[in-house]
Order: structure tokens, then sequence, then C-alpha cells
DNA sequence: GTTTTGGTTATCATAAATGATAAAATAAGT
DNA sequence: ACTTATTTTATCATTTATGATAACCAAAAC
């Protein structure tokens, strides 16, 4: 597993661990960001090397900033 | 514009401010980030969506954080 | 002026992100 | 067990990020 991978499978986690802390459903916080819900699993998965509007679209829609979103070393 | 082509012009000033504050060439930053030159020219100038794990290698050959980079309301 | 140096712009190819759809798996309720 | 909701997985099409190369521009050095 390579350094992109790794930095994938981070990203992923961490979106899916701030979107559970909020209670909301995969499906639902795809819609809210017009992510296909497919896609977002993949994200969520580190299947994918998100860009940053994709990015943006998720921080927006948990009120969160990109920031709180990219900050892996911290978790929790 | 749109949205995201505000956010692309947002991250490329500022990947911009951050590499000459270091006093840095364009050309040699790319080439450490094993990113095309024109492709780093593009991204400064907000012509692209830059991927997390573009943005990843640029924060780490310019020994910053991803949160630093995309950290884009804070100026300086 | 003419070399460097740093940056831009254009074009084309390739790889990969995302959209779109459907089916299957899993979990939660009832 | 049987729904119902949620997530995962697979596949294909489309868009776009990036690679690669080349030509051009501007400013500074000399």
């Amino acid at each position: 597993m390579d350094d992109k991978d790794q930095l994938q499978v981070a990203i992923g986690k961490r979106v899916k661990m701030l979107r559970e802390k909020q209670g909301i459903a995969q499906q639902d916080l795809a819609a809210k960001c017009n992510i296909e819900k497919s896609n977002f699993s993949r994200l969520e998965a580190g299947g994918t090397n998100p860009t940053l509007y994709t990015l943006k679209r998720i921080a927006d829609n948990l009120g969160i900033t990109l920031c709180d979103i990219v900050n892996l070393e911290d978790k929790k």
C-alpha cells in the first residue's frame, strides 16, 4: 500500500467518522453534497483520491471547515 | 464565476503565497513534488481543481500541513 | 543585444474522479 | 421470517486532473 492509498484511506475514515458523529446517513449527506451515493461509499472506503471541491462540499454540508476534514493526524 | 472556480482561484493564490514566502521557484517546487511545471502553473492560476494527493505533496514539500494549505479564510 | 531564469500558454494523451444505474449485501425494525 | 433502510459493489460513460512536450513571454543578468 503506497503513500497515496494510505492518504485515501485516512481521509475516508475521517469523513465517515465526522459524518457518523452527526448521526447523518451516508446517502443523505451524499445527496446534500450532490455526490452519487455509490461514489460517496467508495470515498469513505478509501477507494478514491477526492478533489478539493468534493471535499469542500462535504465540509460545507457537515458545517465544518476544510481544515477540519484534512486534519488527519488529529483523531476524534 | 461559480463556486468551484472561486475555490480553485483561492487555493491557487494560497499555494503561490506560501511558496513565495519560502522563496522557492515554482518550477523547483513542482519538481520536488513530481508535478509538471505547466501543471503547477495552471494550479496556481486557479485553472484546476487539485486532488487531495496533489495538495498533500505540495504541503509535504513546503514543510507544512494540509490544514495550512486549505485554510483559505486565513490570509497571510 | 543576447543569454539565463522563471513563468505562462497551448495541445494532446492518459489516468482517474465522478456520474449514473443496478444489483447484492448488511443491519435494523417490526 | 419479513420488510425497510443503509451501505457496498460492479459496471459503464463522461468529465477532468495530470503527464508530457513544446513554444512563447517577461524580466533580470551579463
